[in-house]
RNA sequence: GCCGGAGUGGCGGAACUGGCAGACGCACCAGACUCAAAAUCUGGCGGGCCUUACAGCCCGUGGGGGUUCGACUCCCCCCUCCGGCACCA
């Protein structure tokens, strides 16, 4: 019986691909709403910036959540799978300045390119929630945002030590700084004094890093940069009273135990007593001199490795409360004003830095801590910083360090000098920008009103066009039209505030945006959220582990404060994906070495990309591009393709495989064939999508002699119908076109993930592994039924292995079932 | 310095709870097809030794030790590479 289904010979994935893409869109496939019938996952991407082309990092990035979004669908669950655009950014305002493009229209272009070309890549996105930060609708919320920070006390303006990034003329936040360079650029960022509005994150420090326990489903890296981020340490607040000054000096210290060698203390050279005493006749020169001059040094070269140590005595005395004693007060370029209180008591004996500002200023050093066995020899060459014995410590001598700590802190506390205190590394959030193309901060300066926050009725504060961005100062400060305004308070003239919002502000919280993205009356639709979050997996690259994955948490705890949500983390799983690298180093402009997926979809199709990118490495580890490995997975599409064209017209009209005659050939692809379901279905489950695809490889090879030999028809349609559905959430073009053939009259993502039968997948014959002292000297094969026993019998008799028992004593055999015999011999 | 991850053929990688190391792909070699080439198909492919052959033996998962009948897998020490934090008190 012949049926015709009309099939091309060749593989033409230009004409497939674009008809399964209309398809898609046509029927709309992909859009999803609120089913509490069904069990919802949500699949989420982190969004792209839209610089006008797909990179190989996307095509990584959007693959990888678009195969596991496709395979929930097709195991039923109802998957919200959206995309947006971070469209905020510098790149597109430099274009401006550059090009005298509108930042608008240079990135609407780019959002237009780029969605063709995710289109292009078969991605099965809910383009209905497609949400583009850039826009009043969706900024406004960011506007509002601000303001309920602002009600709360979590939103302030202060003046303060900045991170200004010189090319990119704008302040970055703490986690925008990497190894005192600008994040995006790379060059180095400077130090400077700004007025800025914050905010404060460091409320959220506590449950930042509690809560990071609760992320078992996020890569263990993530979770330890986060907390090396937060960087909480437990120790000691003491009070230091200063001679003949009403005011008192408080230091943090890990270190309360050692407190009786504090031989000095240690101001930053920012501390507010330093500001006081420059005044004083005789020493105020030398510390104006020494502050001045920290202050213009960039952080990474005061934080330089090994920095020398410098400081100035201030010609003041501190009495530590614990001795009374009368130590001296300096300031010093290592002490951080940001860090813990900005001052420090300084045990040279026990503190390596401590020790090496001592030595250089011949101040005295001090041992009160011994190792508890041995003896430390002195003078000491370096600090002895480990815990150990007190010694010359008034009442505390003779206890350990541990335990010295708990008394002397609860002893301060009984006199009321000092108390248990946590220092966290997390600063504030300092989210002003002075740029151009971003989203205004909605607050008004009223000469009589102060600081007044635009009414949520008022908002949105639109960004207003204008063709004179410049790089200098906040560009909005230049369009009268937009700053002067009318206070609402008073009715009196005010002006607006000039810098716009950190765009990390945008990709806090899009992805709860998405569950109700045209939502006119508020941020965000408690239903629809309570329906799809959390977020079921989360896919993106590691290099956002301390940057928005960050802020993403605290807006979430935020919102659930504002009542807005009622968990405590938006998303269960993440996948860190690793870069798409070649010749060993990043695919860069500059390297020239930049491979455009658009080529490479033109030259072999989307299909032979998605699968190469999943099957080159393991989605954690960076993939080393190789065109080579690509047109090998073009190949294997081929040899699928060939194969169904080989039989399309000699099997039955019937889909469902019943009657056929099984030849242990049969049996064995049969098995092949469930056994490969199990193995992908498994891989999917656990994101190891490279031996997913490896294992469907493995079945084409085995249909392949199978087909040369005498096949039965009906089962070589079966395996390859089976095979059409393991492989469409990697291939959905192909797969969608070959399931046609086979007789599926609707998309296959409504054909059900295929389930495998245990019975057909077991092993009839097994073979089994014979060792004589762990070495392996004979096989052979056995029904899969075989006992322990009967394994050893025939594991003793085999010929080959009575060779090496002659002449010796079986001491032992170990047997695994279905596996081994291990026979132990003296 | 502290914390985390990795190290397996020529290359990318596989081996889920300790049980046949090297699945799958690339590259390479040989054969078939072809006038020829490409494409395709078939076979080979860690290193060494041995044999006419069938087969067999030894070594081998960064290095060294250990646990175990048995270790890529577990434990200890070390080396190298990558990432985070770091004059953080």
């Amino acid at each position: 019986m012949l049926r015709n289904h009309s099939m091309q010979e060749q593989y033409d994935f230009r004409a497939i691909e674009k008809k399964w893409q209309e398809h898609w869109e046509r029927e709309q496939r992909y859009s999803v709403s609120e089913d509490p019938s069904k069990r919802k996952f949500y699949v989420l991407e982190m969004l792209p910036y839209p610089s006008g082309a797909l990179h190989m990092g996307h095509v990584r990035n959007y693959s990888l959540g678009d195969s596991l979004a496709r395979f929930k669908r097709m195991q039923g669950y109802n998957v919200l799978h959206p995309l947006g655009w971070d469209a905020f950014g510098l790149p597109a305002e430099n274009a401006a300045i550059r090009h005298g493009v509108p930042p608008e229209r240079w990135t609407l272009d780019n959002i237009r390119i780029m969605k063709k070309q995710a289109k292009e890549m078969g991605w099965s996105y809910d383009w209905d929630r497609e949400i583009t930060t850039c826009l009043p609708d969706y900024y406004k919320w960011n506007q509002w945002f601000f303001l309920q920070m602002y009600k709360k006390g979590l939103a302030y303006r202060r003046s303060g030590q900045v991170n200004w990034c010189e090319k990119c003329q704008t302040v970055l936040a703490n986690e925008q700084v990497v190894n005192g360079r600008c994040w995006r650029d790379d060059s180095v960022v400077l130090q400077t004094e700004l007025e800025q509005w914050y905010w404060r994150i460091t409320q959220y420090a506590e449950e930042l890093l509690q809560d990071l326990d609760k992320l078992g489903g996020w890569p263990e890296k993530v979770r330890s940069m986060q907390q090396n981020w937060i960087g909480k340490s437990s120790g000691t607040r003491v009070r230091f009273e200063i001679e003949g000054e009403q005011e008192a000096i408080e230091i943090f210290t890990t270190r309360v135990d050692t407190i009786y060698g504090a031989t000095f203390v240690l101001l930053a050279p920012e501390h507010s007593l330093v500001r006081r005493w420059v005044d004083d006749p005789q020493h105020g020169p030398a510390l104006t001199k020494f502050a001045e001059a920290m202050k213009w040094q960039d952080r990474a070269a005061r934080t330089a490795e090994e920095g020398e140590k410098l400081g100035v005595f201030t010609g003041h005395f501190a009495i530590n409360p614990f001795s009374n004693e009368k130590v001296p007060i300096w300031v010093a370029n290592f002490v951080l004003m940001e860090y813990g209180t900005g001052a420090i008591m300084a045990v040279p004996a026990h503190d390596q830095r401590d020790f090496e500002f001592a030595r250089k200023y011949q101040l005295p050093v001090r041992v009160v801590i011994c190792p508890v066995s041995g003896e430390l020899s002195q003078p000491l060459e370096t600090a002895f910083s480990d815990y150990g014995q007190l010694v010359q410590s008034g009442p505390f001598s003779g206890l350990t360090s541990e335990f010295a700590q708990e008394k002397m802190a609860a002893f301060a506390g009984e006199r009321g000098f000092g108390s248990p205190a946590v220092s966290y590394r997390l600063k504030d959030w300092g989210i002003s920008r002075q740029r151009y193309w971003g989203t205004p901060i909605p607050i008004l300066y009223c000469p009589r009103c102060g600081t007044v926050p635009v009414r949520e009725k008022d908002l949105p504060v639109v960004l207003p066009k204008t063709d004179q961005i410049r790089l200098g100062g906040s560009p909005l400060a230049t369009v009268p039209e937009f700053v002067n305004t009318t206070c609402h308070q008073c009715g009196g003239n005010a002006t607006r505030e000039t810098d716009t919002m950190d765009t990390f502000v945008d990709s806090s919280w899009y992805f709860y945006r998405y569950t109700a993205p045209r939502l006119d009356a508020a941020a965000v639709d408690r239903a629809a959220v309570c329906y799809w979050f959390p977020v079921d997996q989360y896919i993106g690259g590691i290099e956002h582990a301390i940057l928005h994955l960050i802020y993403m948490r605290f807006f979430t705890k935020v919102m659930r404060d504002m009542g807005l949500v009622d968990f405590n983390e938006p998303v269960t799983n993440l996948f860190t994906q690793g870069m798409v690298i070649r010749e060993g180093g990043k695919m860069s402009k500059s390297r020239g070495n930049v491979v455009a997926p658009d080529e490479m979809v033109r030259a072999y199709g989307a299909d032979a990309l998605r699968l190469f990118i999943q099957f080159a490495a393991p989605p954690e580890r960076d993939l080393d591009w190789n065109e080579q490995g690509l047109e090998g997975c073009y190949r294997f599409v081929n040899r699928l393709w060939r194969l169904v064209y080989r039989f399309h017209g000699r099997w039955g009209t019937d889909v469902n495989a019943n009657g056929i005659r099984k030849g242990p050939e049969s049996r064995a692809l049969e098995r092949k064939l469930h056994q490969t379901i199990r193995k992908v279905t498994d891989d999917l489950e656990r994101f190891h999508q490279n031996t997913a695809i490896a294992a469907i490889m493995e079945l084409l090879n085995e249909l392949y002699p199978y087909t040369e030999g005498d096949a039965e028809p009906r089962l070589v349609k079966e395996v390859l119908g089976k095979m059409t559905l393991l492989i469409s959430p990697f291939a959905p073009h192909v797969a969608e076109e070959i399931g046609e053939i086979l007789g599926h009259t609707e998309s296959l993502d409504s054909a059900g993930w295929p389930s495998y039968d245990p019975e057909l997948a077991r092993e009839e014959e097994i073979e089994i592994v014979i060792q004589v002292n762990g070495k392996i000297r004979s096989k052979f094969s056995a029904p899969a039924g075989i006992t322990e026993s009967e394994m050893e019998t025939a594991a003793l008799s085999d010929e080959k292995v009575k060779s090496y028992l002659t002449d010796r004593r079986v001491q032992k055999v170990i047997t695994v079932p279905k596996k081994l015999v291990n026979i132990v011999v003296r």
